[in-house]
DNA sequence: CGCTCCACCTGAACGC
DNA sequence: TGCGTTCAGGTGGAGC
């Protein structure tokens, strides 16, 4: 499901609806996801009371009153979480972890293939745990300037879509944003890093910021997994320029068609007359 | 070391 | 209807 835009919706949801609940039982109903549950870990929360969400990069961390530690959640592909209004509601399929409230409310963490991941990490740890992920930085914060793009660029010669899918260079941006983001910057997928100017890499992150906030905005992009926390499907993908619009009218140049090509494994969505490698 | 590929999973969509 | 194939929003380890 993921990116930046949509872990950040879910993450809205979850400070609308569990801020401030303490709970009561964490349920596992599976002893692992993409990687084992510790559920000794996970049973220390009982009785704590969630203090705050928030987000770094793809990951949800849940903070929490006296305690030293915090759950991170990461979605995977196909995760979501589910906000129900009674602990005794009938789960849906792939329910692996399940929160229940004081108050008789829940949440649920859903992951039919189970890339995501529930951790329980020390708070004064997780700067080395992102230093362990080798997370770069946060593409809506201040600190992500074309002078930075431009140097981590320039010191690689892979194509522009391949380092855009780096975590370790922008942390958070996936397939869809990238190809969003390169199309509204007319740059080609193709274009080798070392040949990205700085004025370029001043438009990309120009145009990161705004595809990810008007994303973010409409609730993130369900193509099947993704849903808020109260089932809402998001709505940007139907502001999709690029992203499964093979074959469709460029809306920039309403001349050439979205092709789709494979890059690295994966598709990339591009208009070959708006945007150039030079 | 830098980079590419593939596995990890389930389920949906498509072709025959 | 059913079976086989391909594809999917991410990550990270193997191997070149």
């Amino acid at each position: 499901m993921p990116e930046l835009p949509e872990v950040e919706t879910v993450c809205q949801g979850l400070r609308d609806t569990i801020l401030e609940k303490t709970i009561a039982k964490i349920k596992i109903n599976r002893p692992n996801l993409r990687y084992p549950l510790d559920h000794q870990a996970l049973s220390t929360f009982h009785n704590h009371k969630i203090t705050a969400v928030t987000r770094r990069s793809k990951y949800i961390i849940l903070h929490f009153d006296r305690h030293q530690d915090v759950i991170l959640i990461h979605l995977g592909m196909s995760g979501r979480i589910h906000n129900y209004a009674d602990t005794t509601v009938d789960k849906v399929k792939h329910t692996h972890v399940e929160f229940d409230f004081k108050d008789s409310t829940a949440i649920h963490f859903i992951d039919p293939r189970r890339f995501g991941f529930v951790h329980v990490i020390k708070s004064t740890n997780l700067n080395d745990y992102w230093h362990g992920k080798r997370l770069g930085i946060e593409p809506l914060n201040d600190e992500l300037t074309a002078t930075y793009l431009h140097q981590a660029l320039q010191v690689k010669k892979i194509s522009l879509k391949a380092a855009l899918l780096d975590q370790s260079i922008i942390a958070g941006l996936g397939n869809i944003y990238v190809c969003e983001a390169l199309h509204l910057s007319k740059l080609s997928p193709y274009k080798i890093t070392n040949t990205v100017t700085l004025e370029q890499c001043d438009t990309l992150i120009h145009f990161i910021k705004i595809v990810l906030r008007k994303a973010i905005q409409a609730g993130g992009s369900t193509l099947r997994d993704h849903k808020k926390v109260n089932g809402d499907t998001g709505y940007f993908q139907f502001d999709f320029h690029v992203y499964n619009q093979e074959s469709k009218l460029c809306r920039l140049c309403e001349v050439e068609k979205i092709i789709r090509v494979k890059q690295n494994g994966r598709s990339t969505f591009y208009c070959t007359a708006c945007q150039l490698v030079s």
